[in-house]
DNA sequence: TACAATTCAATCGCGTACAATCTATAAAGA
DNA sequence: TCTTTATAGATTGTACGCGATTGAATTGTA
């Protein structure tokens, strides 16, 4: 499909761009994320909580574009890697909030070169990065407005 | 993480922009997929067989970046669904040659119409979608030169 | 021709994604 | 207050991705 001389319907062409793409990505942070025992999904969720800590499932989901069906054993292995703490909320006995470790912080100095290397891989000049990951946003929201009765904030 | 105030590094957003809308994307072509009974991963194997019949397992994978561990279960059940069948090769019993059956080939009518309806979701110029296609596959390009010790081809 | 190295597909195990369903809790309304 | 409705998270079932391994078939090589 890649070099594909007939001619593919433009929104395939693209839709599996991103598919291909989003598998290479993350390809190519496992070779950094391996040596610190995280998958991708996970460090993503350990980036949103080395932003804001304590918060609940829901939020990390609103986040993430992710439900609590994939969140929860996630969240878990999280949990029993000694990263974070899951706890129901006193007040709101239906949530609960994430927090992290004294270990789960400490990750986040070993992780921090991470995204330096991986943009060493892409080699891209960054207002080319900037400007692609603008449009990228743009048509997430676009494919997130239509569709999707699930996910709908 | 998407409207984030705080600068997080760029080959992170970038990445995580891609994770996201390739499950947007997912989704949009769900609503279509639906009815038709198809996944999005066995409708993209269905697209690369419409281009060309009688592949093998390998060069399905070649073209869609995916290894036997992900489209042997895959092939199964488009077989067991009846689009398809898996037969050895006469020539090289390593190989096993994929070939539509004629409900297969009579699914591509019905599948016709769902790019130009993903199109419309989108709403984007032909041109932006164009640009932006070859873009993401420039970086799917440098993302397989580097990195991944599997799928070197 | 023998035999080692390679190739291809299948299999196994783990970790997502996500629809659908369930339970507990909280909020809203009569 | 009592009941209805809504919300948060957990659970179940299905289907990918993919690393690692296995087994069979083929190729390369001495």
């Amino acid at each position: 499909m890649t070099a594909n001389p007939s001619p593919l319907a433009l929104s395939n062409q693209l839709c599996f761009a991103f598919y291909s793409v989003s598998h290479a990505f993350s390809r190519a942070y496992r070779q950094f994320l391996d040596p610190l025992g995280l998958t991708y999904p996970q460090y993503v969720v350990l980036l949103v909580l080395w932003e804001q800590d304590g918060l609940t499932v829901k939020e990390i989901g609103d986040r993430l574009f992710l439900d609590s069906g994939t969140l929860t054993p996630l969240l878990k292995r999280l949990e029993s890697a000694g990263h974070i703490r899951r706890a129901r909320d006193k007040k709101d006995e239906r949530q609960v909030r994430i927090s992290l470790t004294k270990t789960g912080r400490a990750l986040r100095e070993k992780a921090e070169e991470i995204p330096r290397q991986v943009g060493c891989v892409l080699g891209l000049p960054v207002d080319e990065l900037r400007a692609l990951t603008e449009q990228v946003a743009k048509l997430r929201s676009r494919l997130h407005d239509s569709a999707s009765p699930s996910l709908k904030s």
